[in-house]
DNA sequence: CTGTGTGCAAAGGGTTTGCAAGTAC
DNA sequence: GTACTTGCAAACCCTTTGCACACAG
């Protein structure tokens, strides 16, 4: 997989007259360096002196221009994860581990059979969110 | 499909020692009446003299005795709908469908090819939330 | 009476915005 | 100077709870 870095955020940025602050980075990094998807209040725990509201624009931001995707997975709390550079088509979803124990939220990479499934007459799909729920390698053992 | 009736929630109610009132027939009767699933504030707005605490209360009690189902569809605001008498097995997601015009949600029942993904090492499923994300028919027309 | 049901008011929790001051170019 | 950034405070929105009163068995 193939996945977004700073200098590509930076790239992003700066292409629609946005800067690469120092906060910014910061929350960026926030995301980089975790595995599981962050939620606003895992952010703010993380970077203490960094503003709410800041995180909150930031990340909005970083949707914006492509940089993170914004996850919903069921908790009420939305979660923000690294995008891959490369587009997903729309007959395989992308889907997200929630974990029932921890609250944890992972992106999963391979669907393996594409999704096919009829809607009633007129009904045209654009995205589909496919959230799989359960109990995460880490929770399971303890 | 074999959905819930009024006298299939009387039924499931009462056998938790639970009341079919006026309010909470009116509350199902509003869900039963639609073809999309109803939030709170949907709710509310078709019964402006029932309390929203009421309404909570009876849609939290009805997914509890199995008559609703709450649905997540990646809007921020739960929405129920009815549920079918036949539970879903675990390998075909019950699907919604979102508007992303209207925003209204509909079930979708048949996802013909049952989903099939590889979860890292040590993960295991419970449940499954697939929403689909698109224009629905009346929107379309105008 | 005893447990269930209801309305009112208010708290909660996450998300979003207004505004004024700060900062980079 | 002009446009982008940020922090603070507060508003917002939907969901949930506490409490006192009403009601049914």
């Amino acid at each position: 997989m193939n996945k977004i870095s700073l200098s590509n955020l930076s790239e992003l940025l700066s292409q629609k007259g946005f800067r690469l602050t120092k906060n910014r980075t910061r929350v960026f990094e926030a995301i980089l360096s975790h595995e599981e998807a962050l939620s606003m209040t895992d952010i703010e725990l993380i970077l203490e002196d960094i503003d709410k509201s800041t995180i909150f624009r930031s990340l909005q931001l970083f949707v914006e221009v492509g940089a993170l995707h914004r996850i919903d997975d069921g908790s009420g709390i939305f979660k923000f994860a690294l995008s891959s550079k490369d587009g997903h088509p729309i007959s395989t979803a992308h889907a997200h581990f929630f974990c029932l124990k921890c609250e944890r939220t992972y992106c999963i990479e391979g669907i393996s059979s594409p999704l096919s499934f009829s809607l009633p007459e007129g009904f045209t799909t654009e995205t589909i969110n496919l959230v799989i729920k359960g109990i995460c390698a880490s929770c399971r053992k303890h």
